[in-house]
DNA sequence: ATTGAATCATCAAGTAAGTTGAGTTAATGC
DNA sequence: GCATTAACTCAACTTACTTGATGATTCAAT
């Protein structure tokens, strides 16, 4: 799954579509907005702006939002979006399960379901989402002609990489293009990332990150993934398989290891396991770690260290405006590994006059990933992409 | 120093100058290329590709290099880069001096110079780069109106951050921006960026990753630097200072330390000092090494396991095509250094059908750095950019 | 050698979309 | 009330890309 996102020319039609899409962001930032503001900041004349918006409001993605006196002058019209405008459908593809969401186009969720997944292979799997598209249409009770796309998370890495074999990826696609097959099957454009890519961008949709467009996103599956998220748009790396940070080698008491060995839920299910505990859900880590049980104690009190590290690595990496913490993982010990890391203070990110914390937790809990597949959709609805062709 | 990206509107003029720097950029890629070509790859018709290369021709920046038979048909005419056509000033500011580079279009340097730096405050490092800028187009001995513009190279990190006061950093300009500060000063559009992000901007304007979109490049400067390209786009944090890679902590002998002070100029010099011999060049370092002086060995021996770390964690992070390793380090060691790596199984960039080694050396030599700043001017004049503004 | 298919290239007319400038509407403030 | 300011609209204009017809040049088949 070769990435090339070959720059294209720009021509009458596409100059428009980008900057439908720019108005569309800027309205979405903005939350309420005129159009005058739009044109300067946009470097549109005002009546470019008009155009556009008028075109938005038949197609009934934004809406009319009275005006706002601002001084002198002519209150400008204020447009914010229409969250009944355009719907998106997310996917997640587990190992055992499929979970579908549909969101509008604020982000908000209208509708999840979780459906066991039997068949593995390519067929049974594409049934089955499919299937799950179908049903949560039905569900959310939306007009599928409004619906934008649908985004589909899988685990990555995504083709034949060094970590194939470990059985974290999904090997049913290895020489096909995920994105085209499910555009086929679905009928509709689709976008596929990793779960922590999407849940990234999750946060940028309708979460903790609304107003950034430079952040990682620390995401809890099975092992830990990185998405990263740099001006508006996320950093995939030449195959798609960037923010596969589990692998790097940490220090963590005294000894280096991957970093997913010492942070992970499948981490913490192992010392509870070597104490003789059987958790296997999210919901049991939460229930322990609310008894303050022992061994989760002290499996927190040993991953501050490589986390911190972690972290550490990220900063000086990225100059990100801040990391999020999420996933699967109960937010009271994402709260607690929040508070336990020494955040370093030579990174950086230690600047005066921050705005925006080092750390913050997401904010879509335990759904994210199939929460950020739909808001892959969403994203892109507002990205405007005169210059890469996906 | 915030840097935002507005996402610009497009109209007319900017798409014709987006449509220009495209065609531009797909002439460089391929060196040469007929116009039916270009059409096909960039969407747009023939005739609007045909307009665009004719202003490309009167304007010099590309020249017709024959036709070439391919099968059935008329045999399409030819263009290249035509090297005379622009040229790039590169500047380097460095603690103790001032280097200034002229490359042509193509990226090749037409002259180079070197000037002590004495006053050290704001004024005085503009008068000395106002002078050099001067003096190197004297040298170079080329027009002054076909100067694109200038690149200035100077340490980072930019702004106030957690690594301030460690003295790397040019502290002149803490709260002014450099590039709107020397694009007054000198009278031309001018970009600044560290010393790591230039030195891979030069490696794809004319060196190992010209072909290449998305890669990593380690640089050696006094500590230790990463410049990342990501599908043709630097990509520089929140606020400038991505690529901090030298503080990263990684295992090194047993302990974690940063990464630079384990790997870097000053940590061999560190060594040679220690056992009693003051090498204070890149050229003393040649000398050394040639002559297998048995603490560079060790140093060396001990780096590999640091270095190997350093290169799983980019690998891991960012999925490049390939990592090159470059900067103010003698060929020769840069050389020991890749074969003594490690490369790490574990792994995204272990994939098969690899066509790029994973490790490359930097084809620009110890002038990469102020190569590398008339690249970023090189490499402007051949990005499209509608979608985002500097 | 001739003819036809394929490809590159140009011309001229057509079109989409943004810009410009004049004029209208609706607030604020003296 | 009247000048000022800002938002907004209309209509004419401009830019740059597209389309379709035509011609040029080469290869290949007859």
């Amino acid at each position: 799954m070769a990435l090339s996102t070959p720059i294209v020319g720009a021509n009458a039609e596409r100059s428009r579509s980008h900057n439908r899409q720019m108005v569309l962001d800027r309205v979405r930032q903005a939350g309420q907005i005129g159009r005058a503001e739009i044109a300067r900041g946009s470097g549109l004349s005002t009546q470019a702006v008009s155009n556009i918006i008028s075109d938005l409001l038949s197609d009934g993605l934004i809406s009319e939002q009275g005006r706002k006196s601002t001084g002198r002058g002519q209150p400008p019209v204020q447009y914010g979006l229409n969250p009944c405008g355009g719907y998106a459908v997310g996917i997640e593809i587990r190992p055992d399960a499929i979970f579908a969401a549909v969101l509008d186009l604020c982000g908000t969720p209208l509708a999840t379901l979780r459906r066991v997944l039997k068949a593995r292979d390519l067929a049974g799997v594409t049934k089955a989402v499919v299937a799950a598209k179908e049903a949560i249409i039905a569900k959310a009770d939306i007009p599928e002609n409004k619906v934008l796309g649908a985004g589909i998370v899988m685990p990555g890495p995504f083709g034949r990489t060094g970590l194939s074999g470990t059985g974290s990826e999904f090997s049913i696609f290895h020489d096909l293009s995920p994105s085209a097959w499910f555009t086929d099957a679905l009928g509709l454009p689709v976008a596929v990332e990793n779960d922590a890519n999407a849940a990234a961008v999750a946060e940028r949709v309708a979460g903790v990150a609304s107003g950034l467009d430079t952040f990682a996103f620390l995401y809890f599956g099975n092992g830990l993934g990185l998405g990263l998220m740099h001006r508006g748009r996320l950093v995939t790396g030449a195959f798609g398989n960037a923010g596969e940070i589990g692998h790097i080698p940490v220090a963590s008491n005294g000894k280096t290891v991957p970093l997913e060995s010492a942070i992970s839920r499948l981490s913490v299910q192992k010392h509870l396991a070597d104490a003789g505990l059987t958790v296997d859900s999210s919901d049991g880590l939460a229930v322990a770690y609310a008894a303050q049980n022992p061994t989760i104690i002290a499996w927190l009190n040993g991953a501050a260290e490589p986390l911190s590290n972690a972290i550490t690595v990220i900063e000086n990496m990225f100059d990100p405006d801040t990391v999020i913490l999420g996933g699967a993982m109960p937010d009271a010990i994402l709260d607690h590994l929040i508070a336990s890391v020494t955040l370093p203070v030579r990174s950086v990110s230690n600047r005066p006059g921050r705005t925006t914390a080092r750390l913050l937790r997401g904010a879509s809990g335990r759904m994210t990933g199939t929460l950020g597949a739909g808001a892959l959709v969403i994203n892109r609805a507002f990205t405007p992409r005169i210059a890469a062709v996906a």
